[in-house]
This record gives structure tokens, sequence and C-alpha cells, in this order.
DNA sequence: TGCTGGCACTCAGCCCGTGCGAGTGCCAGG
DNA sequence: CCTGGCACTCGCACGGGCTGAGTGCCAGCA
């Protein structure tokens, strides 16, 4: 009826002017500043019929209502549509983006802009090593029984290893099984490395044997390993600006910024094929971020998905807007990382 | 004489009391837990002169004292010894940085280390390029006419450039010019590499000429610049728990913590061979860190130091437990990075 | 049936006045 | 040169009263 369709109104427009004012809002205000139609006792009474579902709350008596976690999670989800970027903000990202050297470099540079975007904590994680491809592998002798392996992906990310060897190792040896390696695992899916060892130590002359098992272990213990992707964190001092929405202290959001782990779990649980996923308040596992919203999405280049970036703030943000900057961000990424 | 001496006492005092405590402190307060053999209304004599002299300073009339940035300073110079760690910190360094897997992961390991002994912000800067060496230059043909450069420093840092050469390159030129470079550069401090691009030049057979050219001018350019050092920062949930001893908000502070470019110049100057610095409050350039104490020491293998760590936290701080922390932890690292 | 204006009620926040206590400076005496 | 005593200052915590925003309910009206 147009009667729920009046009261959802009132749920966005709830939202959307505690979102800007950070004031809890009441029924007279509502109506001055929105064209509900309605006197505020009208407002009143959808009022309290969306208090009674849970939608929103009134912090004490005699004050406005704000909206619940149930209350957002139906905004975004019926009542708002992506903000669209503004002309400046697109070519902020263009610009912000443009010249980047290398994959460090990209990504502080994302993490750096989507926070000046949203003015929240950005997070952007390295592309997941088991979805990349091995483009390139380089041994180099560093001491008489020790190397380094060097693994180059095709997103540009460099990896690499210390390896002890039980004996001394041969300068040749070193260039034959740089060879034999690159042979093996070029453009191997780095997911699929670790099926590949067996194959490698079959084409292995006998000699290197022994070489190629304990480098071989290592590869696969730690390059196929997903437990240490990394994370590039930034904006943490916009927390500051919006400490107020944190009632305890910040201490334990920085901590959950810190533990990787946490955001990471977070972030990569993105494969739903591109769309912007809301996590809000409780509905995110970890404690520490029960007063916080996270906004995330996949990036990658054509269809797969390389890996997640979004950004954390309190559940009181301007969901349209940055769900919008997030998807656009992680576009340009995806395109600028196919592109290198 | 014997009368200055106890002044000093005083001072000392008061500045362990309220480094422990956070309230000012006062006469009575102080006699009563520092043997000072002396009744509180002497102290008080003792502490008029102590404010008059600018070593500490009463927030309100009724108020007991406070040391200022000028009592830390003598606090620091003249009536502090580092404070040996215990035998359980001890070990707690040694167990958090055996079994680094490499670089980066030392790195991260020694910050998280670092927070966690001295409560506060901990900063580690990457090894300084200039000051390492060349063990190994890679080159790794990632498109027709695009190139990606490689650099493995004696410091197991890697870095890593694209670069974008003007016409199509051979496969075997690629080889070729990976033994040109290495020949050349293999050993080179990074701060020589500069000098060694005309012998490059020369020595270089006249089909490379072009190629190694540009990627020569690529190599100085990214790799000698000092600007991009990078940096490690952890433990700013500690911050957190002494927001108290900032008032205005942690927000200038966490922003000069993620404009790395300041705390860089912080922690670089540090070549004072081993000393560790104490730069506290005011004493910092930077406007945002004028309330902020910085305790950092130079690390590296034997007398050459590769660069800076140490901590950030407000000048109510414990100085010899923190310089000491610091001083131990430089070490460690510093000898972990002579034996990888 | 649904909207509206009116009205009584609630309660957080603010202002203010008061009392308390910690801490000081000064002074006279040892 | 140190000490105990004493008067003084002033931040802070406590409590009461007022205000105003906002609500819920109700009777009347389209």
């Amino acid at each position: 009826m147009a009667h729920d369709e009046r009261r959802l109104q009132v749920l966005r427009a709830i939202v959307q002017d505690y979102v800007s004012t950070n004031d809890p809002v009441g029924s007279k205000a509502l109506a001055e500043r929105h064209d509900l139609g309605v006197s505020p006792a009208t407002i009143r009474n959808d009022m309290a019929v969306l208090e009674e579902q849970g939608y929103i709350t009134q912090p004490h008596t005699s004050a406005g209502r704000v909206p619940t976690d149930k209350g957002y999670r139906l905004f975004v989800d019926r009542l708002s549509a992506l903000k669209p970027l503004s002309v400046a903000e697109k070519r902020a990202i263009e610009r912000f983006l443009d010249g980047a050297l290398d994959l460090h470099d990209i990504l502080s540079r994302t993490v750096r802009l989507l926070a000046q975007l949203t003015h929240q904590v950005a997070v952007v994680q390295y592309p997941t090593l088991s979805r990349s491809a091995v483009r390139h592998l380089e041994v180099v002798q560093v001491a008489i029984s020790r190397l380094l392996l060097v693994l180059i992906t095709d997103t540009g990310r460099v990896e690499q290893r210390l390896v002890d060897c039980p004996a001394d190792v041969d300068r040749d040896d070193v260039a034959d099984l740089r060879a034999l390696l690159n042979q093996t695992f070029a453009g191997a899916k780095l997911s699929d490395a670790a099926g590949l060892v067996p194959d490698l130590l079959e084409t292995a002359p006998p000699k290197l044997r022994r070489l190629v098992a304990g480098v071989g272990a290592a590869l696969v213990e730690t390059l196929v390993e997903p437990g240490e992707d990394r994370l590039v964190v930034g904006g943490t001092a916009n927390l500051a600006r919006v400490a107020v929405d944190f009632p305890g202290s910040l201490r334990p959001l920085l901590e959950a910024l810190e533990e990787q782990v946490v955001v990471l779990r977070l972030i990569s649980e993105v494969d739903t094929g591109g769309a912007v996923l809301v996590r809000i308040g409780e509905e995110n596992a970890h404690e520490a971020l029960s007063g916080a919203s996270v906004v995330s999405v996949g990036y990658g280049s054509g269809d797969r998905a390389l890996g997640g970036l979004g950004i954390v703030g309190p559940t009181r943000m301007d969901y349209p807007m940055n769900m919008a900057a997030v998807r656009a961000v992680a576009r340009y990424v995806g395109q600028i990382l196919a592109e290198s």
C-alpha cells in the first residue's frame, strides 16, 4: 500500500538526516526538511511502527530516532542507489593512480585515494597469490649453501624466500635450477603449483634432485600458503574525525586493523561476482567491528577477482557515496593491473 | 653543593611519579614515596626553584607539579640510566625475531615487537637503499616492449620497476642485458651506482646501446632516489591507550604517522654512532609532534647504519625503559640482517 | 479508515551555587 | 638551612532547578 511506502520514505529520510547531522532526528525536523506531504503527528505514528519493527530506536525518551543496524540494512538494500561520482572525483581517481611505478606503489596510492574519497579507513588486499600465475622465478645464490628464491607473478607481485640447502651449491647448478623451474612453472596458476612439483622432480637431472626437492618444498610451503596475504591500510587518521561514533574508544578498532588477519577475512570474502558487499555493525563477525561497517568489493582484471578492497567506518556513514567510491576505485585498479 | 643535588633528586622523583601515575605530583606525596630525607616544606622550596628554572610547571594553582619538556630533557640527559631489560623481555626479543622468512617479515615482526615492549607506536625504516649494495639484478620481459627490473640488495631488500622500451625487445637481448647489468653492478654500493652508468654504456655492445640507455636511466632514477624509502608502522592502537596525554585529538599525530615523510625524517636522523636519540615535545620540528616524544636509534650490521627505528609516544613516557628497548631491538635486528 | 492539531509528560543537558580537599606560599622558630 | 604551622587559592564533584526537544495519546475531522 501507499501506507507502507511512506513508512519507508520516512526511514530513508531518517537515515539521510542522521548521517549528515549526527543528531537523532525528530518528527518535526523530518516534516520540515523532506516533502513527505504529511504532518509531524502522522510521521510520529510511522516512527512508532518503524521502531516496533526494529528499524530505528531512541537513544533516550525525549530524543529523536536513530537508525539501527537493521534500519541501515534496509536502507542499503532497498532505499538507496549508488551515488554517481562527480566528474572531479572521477578525474581524481585517474590522476591519483596514473604514473604508478610498481605494484606496491599502485596499492598504496589506491589506499590513499580511497581514504581521501570516502573519509574513512581504507584497506586494500594484495593480489591473492593463489589466483595469480607465475611469470618468472629467479634463483639467486646469496651464500654458499643458501639461495634466495624470487617469484614474480603476472600481477606484478614479487615474493621472496630464503632457502637453506643441506649441502653447498654449485654455481652452475643454480643456473640449471633456474631454467628448470621456469620451464616447469612459467604460466602456471599458483594454486596448481603444488601439483607440478612431482613433475619437477621427474624431469630434473639426477645431480639436481636433492636441490630441487628442497627448493620445491619451500616453494609450495610459502608461495601457495594463502595465509600470508598482505594488506595495505590507510587513512586511520579519519577515525579520529569520527571518534564520536565509537563511544568506548578507538582502541579495539585500531587493534583489529593491525590484526591483519581479521580485516583480511572480511575483505577477501568478496567473490560474489563484482557486487559491492556491505556489512553493517553486528553483521561483522568480529566483536571489535560490531560498531563499524565494512564496504568491500573484489577487484581484478577481467572476470577473475585478484583480491578485495574496501573501507571501514562507523555504521553512520554515507553508504551510497562510499559504495560508489569503492566500486569505482576497484574498477580502475583492476584496469591498471591488467595493463601492467 | 648538596643543595643542587637534592633538587635534581626531586626532579627525578617528580618525573618518575608523574610518568607512572599521570597525576600532577605534590610535595607531600613526594616526601612519602621517596627517601629524600627532608620534609614536604623543604621540597616545596625546591619545587619553587625548579619551576622558576622552567623544569616543572603547575597545571593550575592548587595542583601538583608536572615536568616540562625541559624537565624531561634534563631527566633523560642526566638523571636516568637505561633500564636493563628483564630476562623475559630479552627472550621475547629473540623468540619474536627468530624464524623470520624475509626482509618484510623481519621488519614487520620488529615493529610489532617494539610496539609490544614499549606500548607505544613503533616505526621501522626499511634499510636505506643508498647504503646497501647490489647483490643481483634481474630483468624479466613482461611484454614485447616492456621490462621488469628487479633489484636484490645485500640486505635482502627487493625493489622492482617497470621500464617501457622505445622499441620491441629481443629475447636474447634480455639475457645479454641481464648479464651485463650484473657484471657492472654486482657488489656496488647503490650510492655509487649512478656513477657506473657511463661505464655501462661504454662496455655495452652496440646493438644493446639503446636498451641499456633506457634501463640505466630507470635504474638511477628509482633505485638511487632516496625519497622512496619505506616505513613500517605498528602499534597505533597504543595511541588510544594514551589518548589522555594528547588533549586535542589524536588526529594530527595519526596524520603525521601516515605522512611517512615526516616520520622518516625523524627516524633517519640517527647517524650519531649508535647512540639512542630522544626528541622531546617541542624539540620535534614538526608541529603535529609537539606533544610527543620520539626515541630512535640507527640499526645496522657492523659499523654502518642501514636505517633507523624507534617509537613515538607522549612526552609522559618511561624514557629509561623505552630507550633500552629501542636499543636492544635495534641490536638484534642488525644482527639478524647481518646473518641473512 | 487515516490524517491532524492539541496537550500532557518525560528526561538529557545546562547553568549555577556550594562545599571540599589537595596543594601551595610564606613565615617564624629551631 | 630545615621544619611545622597556617592562611589562601582554586579545580572539581555534587545537587537542584530550569528548559526545551521530542514523544505518545486522544479526540475530531475528511
